[in-house]
DNA sequence: TTGTTTTATTGCAATATTACGATAAATGCT
DNA sequence: AGCATTTATCGTAATATTGCAATAAAACAA
């Protein structure tokens, strides 16, 4: 059906499923890590640095931003975005809990 | 068109797009969640704990499995099924180092 | 062997995602 | 005003994902 059901999991559950979904495609884990490699904003060296059209750069840095993990500056005909430091933090931590829980039986299987 | 262009990435930022692909459904969140939770290894009653259908089950299972970050064992009729200690350390290390990047200049925008 | 239980696979329908051309909107420049 | 530059939005085509009924496969039980 293509369609994620999502009453049948906790707030906790979705919630982390949108995040990672934010990371499962490529080009927006190139926007980030630019994002964080770069010293200052970037503009709109994104469509140069990553080889995909403008559009589709755009609608990767919309859902990034509806996420909230980054916040986009209007500068004239530009927009700067950078990555939000307090979301990325709380999303983080979110990450992390699920990442860090105890494996129960390591040698179960 | 719905294709990745893998091409353009490296190979890292295709191998952590997938790895948070596998979280981008609360579906294999929640057996995850219940792999991390239960004393013993699971068996069957993922499809009882989470409301979705056998074959549907067996499909997320079948990507994580394919992903290394669980096992499943037989036994007799049922397959015991639980986290891979080894893969999921790796895979965490992976996502950590991408979590924890430096934010440049937090007052930029 | 026959039936039961459990899991995997197949096939398909419905929805989601990705990508981009065309175009609009906003600003700056001359 | 007229034109250039930059980004957003719309529309659409191609592909991917999700979910399940039906069925197969494998092991056990009587």
């Amino acid at each position: 059906m293509g369609l994620a059901k999502t009453a049948l999991y906790t707030k906790e559950q979705n919630e982390l499923a949108l995040i990672a979904k934010a990371f499962g495609h490529p080009a927006r884990v190139a926007i980030l890590q630019y994002l964080f490699k770069i010293e200052r904003c970037v503009c709109g060296d994104l469509v140069n640095e990553i080889g995909l059209a403008q559009p589709t750069i755009s609608q990767h840095l919309k859902e990034l931003k509806h996420l909230g993990l980054i916040k986009g500056n209007i500068e004239g005909t530009r927009v700067c975005y950078c990555i939000d430091p307090e979301n990325w933090k709380n999303m983080k931590s979110i990450m992390k809990d699920f990442l860090d829980q105890d494996i129960p039986n390591p040698d179960c299987c």
